[in-house]
DNA sequence: GATCGGTCGATTGTCGGACAAGTAGACGCG
DNA sequence: CGCGTCTACTTGTCCGACAATCGACCGATC
């Protein structure tokens, strides 16, 4: 399966590029995305990246009306309920079915433990194996479609978290107990018991999560935020040349 | 809501015309579709055709692989099953919160009444108001992203039901039962039974949709059917004058 | 002074043509 | 028969151009 070599396009590499700007929180939300803009920071032809911001606002990174330029998507809480409300509703019944089974993946065990380890070591990068826990339950039943669903879910997440640039108050062990929990109630076959118990500790994040977001900046749509002069795109790491059809392992 | 009056792009009609086609059966499963043919068949530039094929492309409509010319989508038994399977495990879980509230949508009554009329006429033209019938349960959560999620889901069983131009062999009268049966389920509050309920009725459904699939012409990727010569769509309606903005009611 | 209308710059939507690069099938050769 | 080459077709990317649209500014009118 691992072929090893993939090709990417040009419109590939513009659109993981600044896909992975706006998750990593360098393009914060609301900020205009023009597609001169863009050709000229990554000095390619505008169609290029006009593909690239079209592909982008497909996949609800970016946000445009009908004449008016992108932006980089803002999320509100009413956003994060719905995320989680949806993400609930997939898991809840993923965890039934492996509850049926009795089938607890390997990989889920080995994500939590590293949760714990990492906390034990006084980090709080705990959001990646975090995630990695409960895409691995989802993707154990083997349902390509319901993983992509779940995973497009668990970008948005990761989108909510960019927009809270770090400051994530997460308690590792709660987090760590509700994990280990879920996992014994499917060992035991449990099925109601492990999705009441997610519904708990997915309730509980969102929770956190939509506070934190609601808080800060109000519920409100479009802050035109500052600079109406041109837009901002902040230093797009290797500035130029992404050449033209890249090879990557 | 009802704002009445929405302006589509050029590449936006050129998508959506597509599509009807595809799903109506006019483009059969495999059929080529080059830009140029595309863009010399509605009479506008390369660039339009590529972008409206592009985005079909990542709505799964068409797919494409590196340097190749898009296709129309082929799906098979295995991705029968899998969209059935994704489907089930949204809209249990669905029931299951609609059953615990003991709510009912209004239109999913109506939408059932309606197979049941029609089926009383004779006519087999059932695949629409059933559709409506299990989204109006979706819908009733009021949840964006399910909604979303789901109505794509529906629309990959469209694609199928196309592949099989037409010759569906549905039994009404047991499709109207286990709808009414399901809703008295979420009446009673009763989830487990609810759910159950519809594990069922969609197994059915989906066993006979992928028998039907995988009989006809092998569950294999690509028959490269027989014109090499150009690529042919059948006569696209409205052959030109899609207009630069149009503006529906 | 507030509203209406017009001008203007910035931006998007669409077009046409152009060229390199990649794919697949045909052709010819050993 | 296998293999390399050639060629036609197609895609990926670029450039330059223009109309349509939007938003903001500005002036005139009531």
């Amino acid at each position: 399966m691992a072929r090893g070599i993939v090709v990417t396009s040009l419109v590939d590499a513009l659109v993981e590029d600044l896909r992975n700007q706006v998750v990593s929180g360098a393009l914060a939300p609301g900020t205009p995305l023009t597609e001169l803009d863009v050709a000229t920071r990554y000095e390619v032809a505008r169609a290029s990246a006009r593909a690239a911001i079209e592909r982008l606002t497909s996949e609800k990174v970016l946000v445009r009306h009908n004449h008016k330029t992108a932006r980089v998507v803002h999320l509100g809480p009413q956003d994060v309920r719905d995320i989680y409300r949806t993400r609930t509703y997939l898991e809840s019944e993923v965890l039934r079915r492996l509850a049926a089974d009795r089938r607890v993946p390997q990989a889920a065990r080995e994500a939590n433990a590293e949760i714990a380890a990492i906390w034990a070591e006084g980090s709080w990068a705990i959001v990646g194996p975090d995630m990695r826990f409960h895409t691995s339950l989802i993707d154990e039943l083997g349902s390509e479609r319901t993983s992509e669903m779940y995973h497009s879910l668990a970008f948005e997440v990761k989108l909510c978290m960019a927009q809270l640039q770090g400051r994530q108050e997460l308690s590792p062990e709660i987090i760590v107990a509700e994990h280990a929990r879920i996992l014994e109630l499917i060992e035991a076959g449990d099925a109601d018991g492990a999705a009441e118990m997610l519904d708990e500790h997915l309730a509980r994040a969102r929770e956190r999560l939509a506070a934190s977001l609601g808080g800060e900046a109000g519920p409100e749509a479009f802050v035109p935020s500052s600079a109406s002069s041109g837009c901002a795109i902040p230093a797009p790491a290797n500035p130029h040349r992404l050449g033209r059809n890249l090879r990557r392992s």
